[in-house]
DNA sequence: AACTCAAAGTTGACACTGTCTACATCCGCT
DNA sequence: AGCGGATGTAGACAGTGTCAACTTTGAGTT
């Protein structure tokens, strides 16, 4: 954490300079989504809140969408550490590095609320740009696959079961809940006996190791979403 | 596009009053969210298509928002149709009617999927305006807390496990499914063998039935999210 | 049939936005 | 020393949401 303050300087020369505007502007960024929705953020607001004309931004990203894109593909890679680091953590086993990993997704949406809201709502990014926001995407998700091929060599996962819809429901559910919790939709129960983030959480992996500890139905059957 | 034919006077009065205009702002906005990302949503541009002045709709509501939160509203009021419609298709009994749900959650997405990125992801409406929104979501899930009651009458649900946590992990499972599928994060593992959305949907509901159909573990186990 | 008056639509203004273009300044390199 | 690319600035432009004051409309009441 590299943290140097230009502008606490000694001598506080309005440098022409800013000499770390882009971390800068991201963190600015960040700062204000945290008590502002997103489309109330304004470029030109930043860059008056750090002292430096409209246009100084434009020199490290390319529009506004490019700062909200970088903000993403950084949450995916932070995401991804988190996974990687609760697999590291050397002697967990099943079903513990399963919760690891689902504790691990919850607690980043928690953390990183605002990043979360982006990762998963822009709706931006379709287009195929921000090649950058996909892979960082796509590595995520490897993870949770990899997860789901350990618990089947290791019995806890039924082998027979298709390892991209085991792995996409796993995601969906703890992606889901994720969502909910974090859009205050979980308020409503929250006031229930016996019922918070943590337990929850905990019920949601238990509950899912369980559905696929079991091979009977395999999930091939009629058509339930089409017309 | 200009109807001046006289013969036509009776009905089409393209005059001063458009008289209807609350119910077309709506339509078109819907139309213009088809292919284009609600953050270039402009108000003005609505109206000049429907031939009226840029201040017209705000006859009909306070500000963009309250157009967004009425179509929201309009989501939540069709899903909670679609969920009785389900249940009232008469001689369903479980597991069959809560297949049906399942499906119509997704269903409702798929074929909406302008709507319910809104209703989701807004993000907008957390400051306790907008009450009507947020009614009409809880109409919603409480169609949802029904059911698992149903089901645990019916000896599919273990009637151990708490109600509102079983409700909310199915809500937040197929909630979490529908948003990455309609986010176009399914097409990464839909090219696999045996896999599509039809088939994954009513895996996913099987899998569900199935974790919960044990009631084994409580789901009371140490706090996994907090800190 | 004339009058009323609120609802519905219009026009013009204002402050603000994102981004284009041309220009100014800085700093590391030869 | 001075060149050149990277970085920051200033001004302009089209477009936005919304406020305020105006005009038109048509259904009811007299």
């Amino acid at each position: 954490m590299i943290k140097q303050d230009t502008r606490t300087r000694r001598t506080p020369k309005k440098s022409y300079h800013h000499d770390g505007l882009r971390e800068a502007v991201l963190e600015k960024t960040l700062l204000f989504l945290r008590d502002h929705p997103v489309q109330d953020l304004s470029m030109r607001e930043i860059a008056r809140d750090l002292g430096v004309s409209h246009m100084a931004p434009y020199r490290h990203f390319a529009s506004k969408e490019d700062i909200l894109a970088a903000l993403i593909e950084n949450g995916f890679r932070q995401l991804t550490a988190k996974f990687q680091e609760s697999d590291q953590k050397g002697t967990l086993i099943y079903p513990e590095t399963f919760y690891a990993h689902v504790k691990a997704y919850v607690q980043f949406f928690l953390k990183n609320p605002d990043v979360a809201r982006l990762m998963f709502t822009s709706g931006y990014f379709d287009k195929g740009d921000f090649t950058g926001v996909h892979d960082a995407g796509h590595d995520a998700f490897s993870c949770l696959t990899r997860l789901v091929q350990r618990g089947q060599k290791e019995g806890f996962i039924g082998e027979t079961q298709n390892l991209y819809m085991v792995s996409f429901m796993i995601w969906s559910s703890v992606h889901g809940a994720s969502v909910l919790i974090f859009e205050k939709q979980f308020q409503e129960i929250d006031q229930a006996p016996d019922v918070d983030v943590g337990a929850f959480t905990r019920f949601l992996a238990e509950k899912l190791l369980l559905g696929f500890s079991s091979a009977k139905s395999q999930g091939a059957g009629q058509d339930l979403a089409t017309d």
